[in-house]
DNA sequence: CAATATACTGTTCAAATGAACAGTATGAGT
DNA sequence: ACTCATACTGTTCATTTGAACAGTATATTG
């Protein structure tokens, strides 16, 4: 009976996408008269309807003679829809991140935050993420710029060519993670800072999973 | 005589309060009705005026005659502003995006979605924003490397200097914007692909405002 | 004291809005 | 041929809802 029970017509894809987007855009979803009218339809009742079917199709829930109570489900399919919050974590940004980490990460030292989708990122949510603005160009040989945010994960094991924070100077600096002989070391990737330093005599806060850049 | 210009009463806080209690709850901002009822009030004109005075103080706003338009204006002095709704928008990720762009937007070319925080890339969401995925290496002089998201606006006036996305070859292709002598161009930046394209013979399809790396 | 902001009651109006009813037409499936 | 979902037009009804008007009472301030 039900030959289209999961699948959406073009037209419903298309109202979907319209309150999504409206939901987003204008903060609020759109009544019907405006669905109606965003297509124009001469009749809200051709809105009612597709709303109507998508309600029945699990795509879209609504609050009956509620105003403005459309909401559209989650849905891979559906752009511009509102992540479903737990996604979404708040990372702190850091300045610099002094030595006991984990035990003492004191909101002085938070300079604002970023908002991630964890599986955006791939990494999974943890208070141990946090994010660091990039400071200077020791890292520009792996494409990492001045004033990027690098995100980055405490308490994981860093491998060989990993980007990982570290203290050094009592800053938090990005290096590469290599093996020197078997020796795990840090290293800058510009030819402007040669040192190679070796691991062991420094504390690795973090292992870096993304980058985010603001451009403009 | 406005002494109370920005503080706020008891009163005014704890309906503040519930109005974005509401929001956050219900996944839709109450009506003057309700903000009535959940005080006891008998009439709902003591919900109105709290909520004139709010949006008077600026602490709201609201379509005038739009039902559930009430909105907590984002501000650090509220006590309450229950996790300061971060705005987030999923993007969806094109493949490449064919010449005709705002008019049609297939889904089967959307790769995926981005999760982004407006709020953290000082990006506005719109339906113009969109995501793709880097390949190749010809920007790499810009430090954007290959698999790297680029988030583009589309409809952007591009500057000189900007990143932008263009359509070459039925593929969409990130290059710098510049002007020669006046003439806008593009321009790759990487010393293996010299060419320098006028950039009147093409499509630009949008400006990248922002990128995301994933790693490991 | 007069003026003003706060904090309400009680009522009314009109616009915004959801929902329903009665149709028309098309195409797919049975 | 018959049913059913889609995709609409056109109309009407009832509710929801914002907004306004007319009051009352208290506290604050110049």
């Amino acid at each position: 009976m039900n030959s289209m029970s999961e699948g959406l017509t073009k037209r419903q894809q298309e109202v979907l996408a319209f309150i999504a987007e409206h939901q987003q855009v204008n903060e609020a979803p759109p009544s019907l008269r405006e669905v109606a009218a965003h297509f124009g339809f001469r009749s809200m009742t051709a809105a009612a309807d597709h709303v109507k079917a998508l309600r029945r199709k699990g795509y879209l829930k609504h609050r009956p003679h509620q105003a403005r109570s459309l909401r559209a489900v989650p849905s891979p399919s559906i752009p511009y829809q509102p992540a479903s919050r737990a996604r979404i974590v708040d990372v702190p940004i850091y300045g610099c991140i002094p030595a006991g980490f984990a035990d003492e990460r004191r909101q002085e030292d938070v300079e604002g935050c970023i908002s991630v989708d964890v599986d955006t990122l791939g990494v999974k949510p943890s208070p141990r993420t946090f994010a660091l603005e990039v400071r200077g160009d020791s890292m520009i040989g792996r494409h990492i710029m001045e004033g990027d945010y690098a995100i980055l994960e405490h308490g994981m094991d860093p491998r060989p060519g990993d980007v990982v924070a570290a203290l050094i100077d009592n800053e938090s600096t990005l290096k590469t993670f290599v093996k020197q002989r078997g020796k795990p070391c840090l290293k800058a990737e510009n030819p402007k800072y040669p040192n190679l330093i070796p691991a062991q005599e420094l504390v690795i806060q973090g292992v870096m999973v993304a980058l985010i850049r603001k451009v403009r």
